[in-house]
DNA sequence: ATGAAAGCGCTAACAG
DNA sequence: CTGTTAGCGCTTTCAT
């Protein structure tokens, strides 16, 4: 509650011990140029000695800015946090704040209460903006963020014409790419893991195994498509049933890495030789960089470039980025053509 | 930014268009009683109308209340981040906390500088408290908080004499019985996978390790005890250690589940048969239940009542809770006095 | 029961 | 360069 402890000294309590006004210690904490050095100096001083913290809430009431984001997981059975996939995400977003005075909120959504909550956290003025992953194909959470104008961004779309900022790989293309690599070393017979068949993500990557098929000439039987959720444990149980469904199979490709690392348990689990008997190939195994036009908002793998792209597009979209954001470090972005 | 985006109503607009005095708008979102039900009525209509949001940063500073909590992981090394734990205690916060008002915020604290932003956060009046996993016996962050007088929890130790509140479970108790469960089994070559060593909880549990040997007779070799992490990783590189150094051994204690199920993949993968080669105890596989005092604040596993014990802490330490905080479902509390 | 008024602590525009 | 002056939008007495 705060109830302001007798020691939490203000602004104007520090002005008064410098003997200087408010507007020069404002200044000299937000680091505003045309302060006299002398003058500085014994603003610092009283700060230090009344071990002055700056009000947040006030600065940002005042001025307008929060100087933090939100990084939303919307995951609503949640197994998928603990996956390997959202802890590369989050540090990577870490790893583009890092250096900032931006402080980073990580927050779950799992029920449309807390969708809520979010909501009016964040149109409550608390974050400068939003950035949401795994976003399934109907959630409405994007655009009640986007529509009273909150900087947004996801990762990855929720459909073919996704109308909030996103960030995103080349899903058909680096499907069609690693199945055809699977195709051209001599399997036939491939196999598809798949995400949750309501994430555009894995609509695409599906079509991108279904392409490379088709290409190949290879007509891919019903009981090669298996559908799994992402997780370590869904390709593990995918794989063992095409292992019962569809033994005939000599290749896999799994529309994750972490089902694919899943499925390769499974295949030593029931003794199947790697890669010789089966291979397997994850989606995120392969290379898919293109550099072309620095314009467009999908980003090639790895994951360490998603954090910095979703930091940087977010920047894009404030109005008036505050001098903390503005210390947000420009990585090299690797940026590709999506060919979806 | 929020460049006061034309559009964002505030309170006064909503009074003005109710045609009642802010005060009166005021009690209305705040549920106060003392508004007659017609007036009520209109201003909820004016509400809806202007599609009104309370600005929290302007509560904040009024009213000195955040209705927001954090959840710090200090990980360093941020391999944690992925494993079972933490994404556990995670949900377990979440869970006492999804019916109501509180926003739990995550945050990381991986340098000195996410530790310095994260205490001018929290000082700064965002939060209405801190809650911490993970922490190591060196880190300086439970103190810098609790000093300036915000409400600050725990999750597990630093050491014996802990200043600030925490939740924790019978560490040296609990590994005492797991190890001796071992030992009444007719193991008698038990080794231990122990955790970080300047972590107070590994440091208990090799205590109870030891114990349980010292009272069954059996001295511990040296090469029985191998350093882990609490990663499912490291538990499955010391066994492969243990197996190498010490094939003696019939029994494994780990200091967590995740190792000990890291253990177990080590042990399958080198062909050893589970349990009658050698057995295998993870710390939480322990039941520790056992009710006593209900002042202390220590409380047993499993893992889900954790979360409510650190929401339920926290709230004994705020001065004034909002009505926000009032909410929060106090669950039933299962406390166990600590032999430690 | 409800309106009016006084801040909460800070930023920013405006004078000097 | 620096002090002063308005607010930012809400909660909270204090009257009425």
């Amino acid at each position: 509650m705060l109830r302001r402890r007798p020691g939490t000294p203000t602004l104007e309590e520090v002005a008064a011990l410098a003997g200087v006004g408010r507007g020069t210690v404002s200044r000299v904490i937000n680091n505003a140029a045309g302060v006299k050095d002398t003058t500085r100096r014994a603003v610092q001083r009283a700060i230090a000695e009344l071990g002055y913290v700056p009000n947040l809430a006030a600065r940002t009431l005042a001025g307008r800015r929060a100087d933090a984001v939100a990084l939303v997981m919307t995951e609503p059975d949640w197994r998928q946090f603990g996956e390997p996939f959202f802890s590369e995400i989050v540090r990577s977003v870490g790893d583009a704040l890092t250096e900032t005075e931006v402080q980073l909120l990580l927050t779950l959504v799992r029920t449309d209460a807390e969708r809520q909550r979010l909501v009016e956290y964040a149109r409550g003025g608390r974050v400068d903006g939003v950035m949401l992953m795994s976003v399934h194909a109907a959630d409405p959470l994007p655009d009640m963020l986007a529509e009273v104008g909150l900087p947004t961004v996801l990762l990855g779309r929720r459909s073919g014409d996704e109308s909030v900022t996103y960030v995103d790989a080349d899903n058909v293309g680096g499907a069609r790419a690693a199945v055809s690599h699977l195709l051209d070393t001599g399997r036939r017979a491939v196999a598809t893991i798949t995400g949750p068949p309501d994430m555009y993500v894995a609509q695409c990557r599906l079509r991108g195994y279904r392409e490379a098929m088709e290409r190949a000439g290879v007509e891919p039987r019903g009981s090669w498509t298996v559908r799994g959720d992402f997780s370590a444990d869904s390709g593990h149980h995918a794989m063992a049933e095409l292992l019962e469904r569809a033994p005939e199979i000599d290749g896999v490709f799994a529309a994750s890495d972490t089902m694919a690392a899943g499925a390769l348990g499974a295949l030593r689990a029931a003794g199947r030789r790697v890669p010789d008997d089966v291979a397997v190939i994850g989606f995120d195994d392969f290379p898919l960089a293109q550099h072309t036009d620095p314009k467009l908002t999908t980003v090639r793998q790895p994951l360490e470039e998603i954090g910095h792209a979703m930091v940087r597009l977010l920047l894009e979209e404030m109005e008036e980025p505050s001098t903390a954001w503005r210390h947000v470090i420009h990585r090299t972005e690797l940026v590709l053509r999506d060919s979806a």
